[in-house]
RNA sequence: GGCGGCGUAGCUCAGUUGGUUAGAGCAGCGGAAUCAUAAUCCGCGUGUCCGGGGUUCGAGUCCCUGCGCCGCUACCA
């Protein structure tokens, strides 16, 4: 029998927010592969969903006044034809909210249950009595248990590493209302994951199921102590599957969302006709995940923890990469380099990105960073210049005779760039695009010089010299063609083009070990245009938005940040200019609003809680240790002064702010902080992050005065 | 400050288990050619492989340490 046929995945993406330049990294990088894999003759598919469940998706929902379904289907679309946009070529692009996935769970959750692996717990959680639901992991924060770092999300700590449960945090507060949750005592489902240490130990750290750097953070981080145990239930209100043998708690997000991996597998199934077992139970099957490295917890340890007790396959590999820079730094909102896949096809042609990722992806996990200038000058010079030029150069001599019937001496060339394809796919192969691309590169530039050794632009000016016109026209295009093969994983439409222009179409790799010969040839028309540098910057124009950088991570980001994802984003894609033109005098959009949503009612009484008064700002001095700080001192009038750390440092400069008015928020407990004690707050508007914007009174309003 | 990553030619980077005079592309300089989307071809690279120790017969490659940069995080009461 042949190789076993292979399963790939990509990340499921969180279908709270739109796929952007960051996710691409990981769905070109599997994209690349899997078609190299079908080039091959392999039997492959390619499978992803969008990952739907949460309260993320709940609170959202609710805040837009719209069904959760209602907003997965918006979010499927989107997302969909962003996919298709830059060629990412699933054989399925499923859901996990849907009833196949439903089962799975169930089925699954009762081979934990068989294996002794689930328990319950009374645990006390917190829950926000304003908001009305219970805190997931990420809206609550507190002090982490284990170093005692202030300001942690509630499942771990980002400072020591350290994995909890959000009822350990010390000090927690809810993301939502800003309220201190109160404890209630609700039961909870655990997955007692030590159970599979032993397996763990030996599946992470053999048989090249990991990159060798994460096995060893692996075994250095967790492997070498106990196996927490892993809350994985929710109690209602939750955006989920109900525990069928729990009535009232819910799946958490993260139990469900690698099973959707089966699910969407299990839809492509029945659209096709085909066994699911066959793809997930068999060990003709090997299945490939390639994630980001941000969610290499879950898929190394928990999902091949729950696999192995089910009745289905483990993966043969977790394949997983860094993030995504632009320029160095991280993408940013404010400098236009959190740009979305639907900006980027405005603008630009998806090739360029295509090569461009490729020809930086290595295996390693390292990071990957997006630089414009230079995305063009590869573009323009390596695919324009080398490789389409050898067509460009010389389809038109042959246009009225086609290609040679029979093969002319070329010097060995086209044996070379054929015995390189061996070399070529082990790159592909070992996810060293980088080096793929380096060795596809030299065969244009071999192929080049061959063109510039032979003249043809000569030959075809001496009409005693038309055989060899061919010949020489034969071997360049034959060289192109083997180029075209070779990077047919990487740009698709180049493969289709060149099989347009020598009337054969390119679907395998093997082509490119014989020559085409006696084939007509069409009038070349241009593949790929150069790079138009002016859209570069109308691009990153468009996506220059006031808001605080984003995570930019290659792969989804279930957990969600604290605050809610921006929706504008949505706007921004299908409607942006509608509001835009109806309100001339001002184009104040709703980003702001969105961005943060207006807390829950308060009473009047609750309002005057609060004691604002106007100050002036006395003193102001750089706190040299502190990234955002200033310290300012504050007067209040006489001899009233307020001793105020704020967070302006890099927007205001100290100089400036001396004698300046402002509101501070003037009864608020005094806060040790790490420079000294902060003795009230001054109030600003703005997302933070470069842009802050502090409050004024109007002229003639005195310090000590209080705000009504 | 904590955790993680990185530091190789002007720029972007290869150099995966330590082994001959450390490589490529781009940019630059000089030349050729004019078929091609001003694309192509030829020629030109002694870089303290961030610094300092160490292991080794031998280190860009391993260990320690210092410095610098990036990310997350903490200081935004």
């Amino acid at each position: 029998m042949s190789k076993p046929q292979l399963l790939v995945t990509s990340a499921l993406p969180y279908a709270n927010g739109h796929i952007h330049l960051g996710h691409l990294v990981e769905y070109i990088q599997t994209d690349i592969w899997v078609r190299f894999q079908k080039l091959r003759g392999r039997r492959c598919i390619y499978i992803c969903a969008d990952d739907t469940h949460g309260t993320a998706i709940m609170i959202r929902a609710r805040q837009e006044g719209v069904r959760e379904e209602d907003l997965l289907a918006r979010m499927h679309e989107a997302h969909t034809r962003d996919f298709a946009g830059f060629q990412i070529a699933f054989d399925h692009y499923g859901s996990t909210h849907c009833e196949e996935n439903r089962q799975l769970c169930w089925e699954i959750w009762q081979s934990l249950r068989k294996a002794g692996m689930i328990y319950e717990e009374e645990v006390r959680q917190l829950y926000d009595a304003q908001a009305g639901t219970f805190l997931a992991d990420r809206f609550v924060k507190g002090v982490c248990p284990n170093c005692r770092a202030p300001n942690q999300y509630g499942d771990s700590c980002d400072r020591c590493g350290h994995h909890y449960d959000p009822i350990d945090l010390i000090d927690p507060v809810s993301t939502l209302s800003g309220a201190r949750p109160e404890v209630r005592t609700a039961l909870h489902l655990f997955v007692d994951i030590e159970k599979q240490h032993a397996f763990l130990d030996q599946w992470t750290q053999n048989a090249d199921h990991l990159q060798p750097e994460i096995a060893n953070y692996l075994r250095g981080h967790f492997l070498g102590q106990p196996l927490r145990p892993w809350d994985v239930s929710r109690p209602a209100p939750y955006f989920g599957f109900e525990i069928p043998d729990s009535p009232g708690n819910y799946w958490y997000v993260w139990f469900d969302a690698p099973i959707g991996y089966m699910a969407s597998t299990w839809q492509w199934c029945k659209k096709e006709g085909e066994d699911f077992d066959a793809w997930w139970a068999s060990p003709d099957t090997h299945i490939y995940h390639f994630i980001g490295k941000d969610i290499t917890y879950f898929h190394t340890l928990f999902w091949p923890a729950m696999l192995r007790v089910s009745r289905y396959q483990l993966p043969r590999r977790i394949q997983i990469h860094g993030f995504l820079t632009v320029n160095g730094e991280k993408m940013s909102k404010s400098k236009g380099t959190f740009i979305l896949a639907s900006t980027y096809l405005k603008y630009l042609d998806p090739a360029y990105l295509r090569y461009y990722y490729a020809s930086k992806l290595t295996p390693r996990v390292d990071d990957l960073d997006l630089n414009f200038e230079d995305m063009a000058e590869k573009a323009d010079a390596d695919l324009v210049g080398k490789v389409v030029n050898l067509a460009s150069r010389t389809a038109r001599f042959v246009v009225s005779t086609g290609l040679a019937s029979s093969w002319p001496d070329d010097g060995g060339l086209f044996a070379q760039t054929a015995a390189d394809g061996i070399e070529i796919a082990e790159a592909y192969e070992a996810c060293d695009f980088n080096r793929a691309m380096r060795l596809i590169l030299a065969a244009a530039d071999r192929a080049n010089q061959y063109v510039e050794r032979q003249e043809p632009w000569k030959l075809a000016k001496d009409p005693g010299q038309t055989e060899q016109l061919q010949k020489v026209c034969t071997v360049a295009l034959n060289l192109f063609r083997q180029i075209a093969v070779y990077l047919a994983p990487v740009l698709p439409r180049l493969a289709e083009q060149t099989g347009r222009l020598l009337h054969r179409p390119i679907q395998h790799w093997d082509e490119a070990q014989k020559p085409l010969l006696g084939s007509p040839v069409r009038p070349f028309e241009h593949m790929l245009k150069r790079v138009d540098r002016q859209a570069i910057s109308a691009m990153i124009d468009e996506s220059r938005q006031p808001e605080e950088a984003v995570q930019a991570s290659g792969s989804r980001t279930t957990v969600p940040s604290a605050k809610p994802v921006p929706a504008e984003t949505a706007g921004a894609v299908t409607e942006s200019g509608a509001s835009v033109s109806s309100s001339p005098r001002w184009d104040d959009d709703e980003a702001a609003l969105r961005a943060e949503p207006i807390a829950p009612q308060c009473t009047m009484e609750d309002f005057q809680k609060v004691d604002l008064r106007v100050a002036r700002i006395v003193a102001a001095e750089d706190v040299p240790k502190a990234k955002k700080l200033l310290k300012l001192t504050l007067s209040l009038g006489g001899e009233h002064r307020r001793n105020v750390f704020a967070g302006v440092k890099g927007v205001y400069k100290p100089e400036e702010l001396v004698g300046r008015l402002v509101i501070l928020a003037a009864n608020l407990a005094p806060r040790k902080m790490a420079f000294g004690t902060s003795e009230g707050m001054i109030l600003a508007a703005g997302p933070g992050d470069g842009e802050i914007y502090l409050l004024s009174p109007d002229p003639g309003a005195k310090p000590g005065q209080r705000i009504h």
